[in-house]
DNA sequence: ATGAAAGCGCTAACAC
DNA sequence: GTGTTAGCGCTTTCAT
């Protein structure tokens, strides 16, 4: 690759200094016309595109905010028979983390901001989110892919929100969404509507988002006076895990009445399995996720659901990170989003 | 937000010089275990977090690689009432370059690259490309997102793929798909075994691949003594033009046995208004598209279309810069990949 | 094994 | 309105 244009070789062919070369890209009205017109002649002759790097270094700004997501939201199946089932699973829709990653998008487009997403293989000590930080004025990161002392971290230098986060660390912005009245919500209906008293709970216990919805969850029964069930494991991105929680509960029987997922993904891999052997879905149990993916619309019947605006979450915490980088040092904002209770057919409705 | 810790703060406090703090981090075969040790404390103590843009205006590589998209990729309604439509609409599902995307995202991640997008809003005479540009080592763009003089531009200073196109620009690498073979794979089903005589098309020729589709269609039907039809308009990211081609389809009659659209995007806005307007899909008019994306499969019946790998083409990309920008000064590489005819049901069959 | 010092390309005072 | 110049934080010879 041939050497880049600087500055200076615009500079020396326009017949100027730098800084009147630095001036006509980035204060136009204080260069005369004429002069702006010889240097972007220059420019363009010798194809000048500005280093962003040293732009950056020198104006202590990137321009660029950072996201930082799970590695499962990313990573593909490790082998060939995983890759297999992979065609025909929840993954081939956009799951909730690309869907706020897309506002994300929009919202940093129209902004003209600059999105970096990390990558990972970091160098030994350094967490991988360092490796995003370095690079942006600003991140955005998905509750519970960072440790809190990571994300304190990273908060102390820049402003940081967290999504759909329920901890407010210390210095973080956060956009929530209430996942414990969405679970209630959801869990209301069921025993009060279908008036179901033998549940299961596939799901896990590990962000605070989770833990809100196991939490409305609970209360919702014990004030109902239903018998709470444990937790069956679950993870996002782990649908092997999902459908031995699902083996497992066949095998130990009886039975749930239904079998409420702490997100869409798994209720959508635990119909799956469940018709695989044989059961009707919600004939023989009933199902319903959380979140409102895509994928949960197009069962048949639709899934029973609560639905985040993931995209409003992205964009909301692109614009909290903006006002943040234009306005004065602000406190911590948390803005709130709701979750709506969506009553599809897996729940036995209809 | 605290002033961010420098290798000077960290080298005053480890007492050690700044080079050795920077060869700590990345030539630590180079320094006593004991010295990273001192240095690795102090680094902690301060969060420090060595800066990407320093990095990379000294090293002259940053790191990171940029995706170039079409606008309409991330253009969300510009109001209210095309928000409205925008919720049932095809936009709702990932399209080919989302899908392309995820790929590039894939493979950035397993290689540890960061991937940067790019945003608008550019300073006047720059092409918004540029903005990207000067941030990465690399980069990935849309056939057609860039005129052949900025692809070039940006090509003589830095590996450049160009994807899914047809035109091999000096300079730049290519991932290639054979949208031509593709869509004369379909046409031949539709002459060979619907039999089908009065065809319509629905497109623009404003990019290679879709001229190359056009040509696939056309050198079909020419060999086969079919009347080629004009080129109806239809845009990708603008559903209101299609609308409006198929309108002037039914108004002008008679009607065609099959629509043929370049993309599946305009196959299901196609198909909305036919149904719109009474017609039965592909009772009354047989509809066929080109991409593959997840709407098309959603369809009642699912939609015969041309299958390209995106996800696969996405990866292919990244791959190919991955190698220009480690291995020497490599001769510009084309990857080509197979677009797959794919029945559903609105050719007609079944 | 470690330190000194010269850039990397650009911005932003501050002069003129 | 334009030029001079001192950094921005890091890498990287070249000495020591």
């Amino acid at each position: 690759m041939a050497r880049r244009a600087t500055v200076y070789d615009v500079a020396q062919r326009a017949g100027v200094s730098i800084a009147t070369v630095s001036f006509a890209f980035t204060r136009p009205e204080k260069v005369k016309p004429e002069t702006i017109r010889t240097v972007m002649v220059a420019a363009d002759e010798l194809g000048y595109v500005p280093s962003a790097n040293a732009r950056g270094l020198a104006r202590g700004r990137t321009g660029a905010i950072g996201l930082y997501a799970y590695d499962y939201v990313l990573d593909p199946p490790a082998d060939e028979h995983a890759a297999e089932g992979y065609e025909r699973s929840a993954r081939l829709f956009p799951l909730y983390a690309d869907e706020v990653q897309r506002g994300v998008q929009l919202e940093c487009r129209s902004r003209g901001l600059a999105l970096m997403i990390g990558g990972n293989r970091t160098p030994a000590h350094l967490p991988h989110v360092i490796e995003v930080a370095g690079r942006v004025d600003a991140l955005i990161a998905f509750a519970g892919a960072l440790s809190v002392p990571h994300l304190e971290q990273a908060a102390a230098r820049m402003p940081v929100v967290e999504l759909g986060g329920e901890v407010r660390v210390a210095g973080a912005h956060t956009v929530l969404v209430d996942n414990r009245q969405g679970m209630a919500d959801l869990t209301a209906h069921l025993v009060r509507v279908h008036r179901y008293e033998r549940f299961a709970y596939l799901g896990e216990l590990g962000t605070p988002e989770f833990r809100a919805r196991r939490e409305g969850f609970e209360s919702t029964l014990e004030e109902a006076g239903v018998p709470v069930p444990p937790v069956l494991p679950a993870h996002p991105g782990d649908d092997a895990t999902t459908s031995a929680s699902v083996a497992a509960l066949l095998r130990e029987g009886p039975l749930p009445q239904v079998l409420v997922c702490d997100t869409d993904q798994a209720a959508v891999v635990a119909i799956d399995a469940l018709r695989r052997a044989g059961l009707s879905v919600p004939g023989d149990v009933a199902v319903t996720g959380f979140d409102g993916i895509i994928a949960g619309r197009l069962l048949q019947p639709i899934l029973t659901t609560v639905r985040q605006p993931m995209a409003a979450i992205g964009r909301a915490a692109v614009r909290l990170l903006a006002d943040a980088l234009d306005g004065a040092e602000q406190p911590t904002t948390n803005e709130d989003l709701v979750a709506t209770f969506s009553a599809g057919g897996t729940c036995g409705c209809d």
